[in-house]
DNA sequence: ATAATAATGACAACTCACTTGTCATTTTGG
DNA sequence: CCAAAATGACAAGTGAGTTGTCATTATTAT
């Protein structure tokens, strides 16, 4: 049983690899990095977010989150709506570029992600799901 | 289905970075960095491998895997023996102070991942571990 | 109301795991 | 034997992040 959990481990880093090395090639057509695909999902379809909450959220520092948000802003993937509840720190939300873009990318990776799980039964991957979610609930508390 | 499959690649995203940060912080005691684990871990217990097989079987390039083992060099945790295939190509093997310190490692890793795992049934981890071995193999296939 | 404290954006320098590219030498296979 | 491949050394770059600092703006506790 060991050996089978230190497998799961090894693959988790392995798919990791895999799936961000096939993420990066799509996502370099359409000119975006992991980290703006990140913080465009957040906003997906219709969140009003500002830096620091998403940061929070991604559990990375926001400074990291504003550089990336700041390229979005140049790229008018994403605009900015006065926030009610701080003059300074400006919700952000998809522009319809990046609403277009990302919906876009969604439909392809839907794609992939049916290619992917087509030929492997519904129960395991049930299992699978429920089991990475309490590994992930178990580390979470861990270091809490 | 569509959505479970979603959370699958969602979860082995987060897994990954939490264990990564987990790794960091346990490996940083020992002043060694994830690479410097990944290249230690292709010599235990006791295998000879030079540098450009290392970097074949990690997928990596061989330029950092020899940059990794010039440092693993430096500091004595990897010791090089002649290569009678192959003469400015070295074997690297684990020196006696690698081998201890990755005995060390391993055990280490070996508690935290018990822990881990501790309160998951082993058929469900058997189900996960054929599972993400299936989403690998077709990745690989998939880009091959 | 005010004074201390926290949150934010802008900027800069850094780290880490990698990559790409080049060169000189050595090895290998036709 | 000679062309092609493999190797080590060196250099510069990339991408996702981090830490740290500053000035400004919000929040809170008194």
């Amino acid at each position: 049983m060991n050996a089978e959990a230190y497998q799961v481990t090894w693959l988790i880093r392995r798919l990791f690899r895999a799936m961000a090395e096939r993420a990066d090639r799509y996502l370099r057509e359409s000119g975006l990095s992991a980290a703006d695909r990140a913080v465009l999902e957040f906003l997906f379809p219709d969140e009003r977010l500002t830096v620091p909450d998403i940061a929070r959220r991604y559990h990375v520092t926001r400074q990291h989150v504003q550089a990336t948000a700041n390229r979005l802003l140049d790229r008018d993937l994403v605009r900015t709506v006065e926030n009610p509840r701080h003059k300074r720190s400006p919700l952000l939300q998809l522009s319809d570029r990046g609403q277009q873009l990302f919906t876009r990318i969604r439909r392809r990776e839907q794609q992939l992600l049916d290619d992917l799980f087509a030929d492997i039964e519904i129960a395991d991957i049930a299992t699978t799901r429920r089991t990475l979610q309490r590994l992930f609930d178990q580390l979470r508390e861990e270091s809490s």
